[in-house]
DNA sequence: TTCCCATCTGCATATCTTTGCAGGTGACAG
DNA sequence: CTGTCACCTGCAAAGATATGCAGATGGGAA
């Protein structure tokens, strides 16, 4: 019975792609509206070549969309709800990090987008 | 207004310690009951080494907890609803996957522990 | 004490990721 | 058609991770 096996896999890559800084921040800046390359390394400051890798990784794995307008490439979420799964994943966060600095998680939820159900 | 930065951070962080298929696994495997080294070990076919190094490294960002009774050492989840959090995860693998093996996602809840009201 | 068993830690090697840079493509302007 | 702008891809160097093995630790048993 090899499902466990191939599912922890296909899990775990998609950890691994989530497992950067940059790239979840562009999950972030793409989390309510589309934007392009430049926009986008604008907003993160980061060189648009290093954004434009990440993208392609998230592209790669379908976590987000492209739409060519002109010379611009406009991103967006394939399924917006990861943005919500990813908040969810905060209450996870190493508890040295909640004692020290407890209201990094809200002041987190508020910057990551705010209205959530769940609080 | 560096919190952004620091959160993304702290999340990457967590989703690299959870970037690995052994340790998806392990956390599957605590996921109802506690269980010591050598009988994770057995469980997953690895050997106790490499076992004992990933527990290390989830128990150093305290997502599980140990207990020893004698010579044994004992591993649960800190928080137990993160195995959920995972599952939740499955929506989010490759469409690729989904199309190739819909029914993946499905098992996959079946063989993760089934009861999710979130179905 | 002495031996053994379960587990941990340290270290070297193999492997994967990240990042900057150079060069390539496609679209629009002149 | 030539230049430029927005973006993509390939590649090499640097950095991080995974893994096996050897040696340490900490009980319990004899």
């Amino acid at each position: 019975m090899p499902s466990r096996l191939i599912v922890s896999r296909e899990l775990a890559d998609m950890f691994r792609l989530l497992a950067h800084a940059d790239r979840l921040r562009l999950i972030e800046e793409l989390r309510l509206e589309e934007k392009d390359v430049s926009g986008l390394a604008a907003a993160l400051d980061l060189p648009a070549t290093r954004v434009s890798q990440h993208l392609a990784m998230l592209r790669a794995h379908r976590l987000i969309e492209e739409r060519r307008d002109g010379r611009n490439h406009f991103y967006r979420l394939a399924r917006p709800q990861i943005a919500d799964w990813i908040i969810d994943a905060l209450p996870f966060v190493d508890i040295r990090q909640r004692l020290k600095e407890a209201d990094h998680i809200d002041a987190a939820r508020a910057l990551w987008g705010a209205s959530h159900p769940k609080a």
